[in-house]
DNA sequence: ACCATAAGCGGACCTCGGTCCAGTTTTGTT
DNA sequence: AACAAAACTGGACCGAGGTCCGCTTATGGT
């Protein structure tokens, strides 16, 4: 099946006169309209790089997900490719942009335990069994859109999901650094891990859920649950 | 100054005859016994790499070590540096080598807060400040030098680090799942955090290590120092 | 309709990491 | 001293990411 062929994130145009990384997409949730709305020809385009790319994943893994194989698949110019999602991993991301906004819709304005009608403590556990099984998932496609360690958390996806944590920390544990407390327990959700652990390790998935419950609870100074 | 331009972790001769990724090395701290005896030439080659290497890190930073570039600086062919060093990374990582054995050398052996004389808690506390420091000395090298995802924590040196603070935690917290444990703590002594916290969001060290003591004190239960 | 302009396009080109293998050097054995 | 096996060397070669820039095309104002 075909991951996220719409809109969202654009890229500035090439002769890059915007910020370097701001946050502009990915925090008003149900934007269905593209940012600085495309000319008609490259929405068109972008959407047929994602669905070549999202083609060439299913046929020949994430590996095969070359710039210039997409470009020939969507049959479009290299340049294209970058100019729409700037490198490689931005193509990738764009892949899990779907899925991410399904996250961050579950986990703003969703049902409980995700949604804000469940108290804090519930809500934060919800979300990092949430988070787990998502990236256990799409593993491969995390794994490789996974940019280089000095963009790790810069991208917009990962800020959304660090602001959330931090909040729910803010609203359990007022007296700590919960934005210092938010990066610790989201590094133990990081898709790499998960990778070395299940994979590597062969651990299953339920002890890395329990372990994140006993984590939330030593953190938060609670009981686990059960 | 040069880094280390020393013999260790040598990597299998090209026809790669051995295991994927074993920990060789790195685990017995006065191994100044280079392990399978490099021949004289490859051995002398060896020390020039990593001499050049360094020499170019301090003119032109981490992006100018090329591997080209090292290897003419070396006056050595190209398959050499990478029959030695295995790829890029690899010698990165050896070039933190000297320094990742220090740091081992000194928790493993060292006088306390970090040496066995100190209890568990303590060395605990005092391994990551110390890891954290070293990070932030490094943080150019240590940030290029880490591998893609799906090798972050299957090199030794991680791995050492890791079973480490799995002991530590084991002593302190017997009945928790202490692997899983460590991997969270080490999690937020990550480079790439380190970098994010301090050079892109401003923070200064001090709240780092604050953070580091209070996060000790949470997930073993007790008082943070002071 | 027409036009000016900004946006988009494409593919040649560059760099760099990584591979390969024919030829050379070291080492230890007889 | 001679020799054979093993280890090492170097640079040609390849593929992939990323850049550049002259050309094309959509768009909105008149």
């Amino acid at each position: 099946m075909l991951y996220a062929v719409f809109m969202s994130s654009a890229l500035p145009p090439f002769p890059k006169p915007q910020e370097p990384l701001g946050a502009p997409p990915l925090l008003e949730i149900g934007a269905t309209s593209d940012e600085p709305c495309l000319r008609a020809d490259a929405a068109r385009n972008r959407a047929r790089l994602l669905e070549a790319a999202a083609r060439l994943i299913a046929e020949h893994g994430v590996a095969g997900v070359t710039m210039e194989a997409v470009a020939a698949a969507a049959q479009v110019g290299k340049g294209t490719v970058f100019r729409r999602f700037g490198d490689r991993t931005g193509l990738l991301m764009a892949l899990l942009d779907h899925s991410a906004r399904q996250l961050q819709a579950d986990f703003l304005g969703g049902p409980p335990p995700l949604g804000p009608d469940a108290p804090p403590l519930e809500r934060l556990r919800a979300f990092g069994v949430a988070v787990l099984y998502r990236s256990a998932e799409q593993l491969d496609l995390q794994l490789a859109a996974q940019p280089e360690p000095t963009r790790r958390f810069s991208h917009p996806a990962a800020g959304s999901l660090h602001t959330h944590v931090s909040m729910l920390l803010r609203q359990i544990l007022p007296d700590a650094d919960c934005e210092l407390l938010a990066h610790t327990l989201l590094a133990s959700l990081d898709p790499a891990l998960i990778h070395h652990l299940t994979r590597q390790r062969g651990m299953p998935m339920e002890r890395l859920e329990a372990a994140w419950l006993g984590l939330v609870a030593r953190v938060t100074g609670t009981q686990a649950p059960q």
